[in-house]
DNA sequence: GCCAACGTTGGC
DNA sequence: GCCAACGTTGGC
């Protein structure tokens, strides 16, 4: 069982529209370090949903549902994309709370603050899907 | 709206 | 292979 946080702008598609469908293919990413961490993502992997933008927190919690397969329409470009499904909402950390807590100061979150795709240890991800 | 961080592109 | 220019992301 791996662990990972997933960004995405609540505008664009939020934690909300993942609940509203059965499951829904996490595409668009066009950064090789969030698509070979897609890549790595097993069937059952814990995914935290984080809204960028205005809320800056961890608002839900998914699971992987289908392993990384070319994105359609970009198979030339070698872009993949995931299947998730939104497993409960959580009232998860704020960004403001993950920087004031002295276990998280070397997550991707604060460390890597663009990079979209990001994996977590058991602790960490069991301390940001709870404020 | 601005800017810092970072990734990509293209000229050399 | 280097680096300047440029585009994007995301926090402030």
């Amino acid at each position: 069982m791996q662990y990972w946080l997933l960004k995405t702008e609540p505008e664009t598609f939020s934690f909300n529209d993942l609940v509203q469908r059965e499951s829904e293919p996490w595409d668009g990413v066009r950064n090789y370090q969030a698509r070979n961490n897609m890549q790595k993502m097993e069937l059952g992997d814990k995914c935290l949903i984080y809204h960028s933008g205005k809320e800056k927190a961890v608002v839900g919690i998914a699971e992987v549902v289908k392993t990384a397969y070319p994105e359609p329409g970009m198979e030339k470009e070698n872009w993949v994309c995931i299947d998730i499904k939104a497993l409960n909402p959580c009232s998860g950390m704020s960004l403001e709370e993950v920087k004031q807590h002295p276990d998280l100061q070397n997550i991707p979150l604060l460390k890597q603050s663009r990079l979209s795709v990001m994996p977590l240890d058991e602790k960490d991800f069991l301390m940001l899907s709870a404020s």
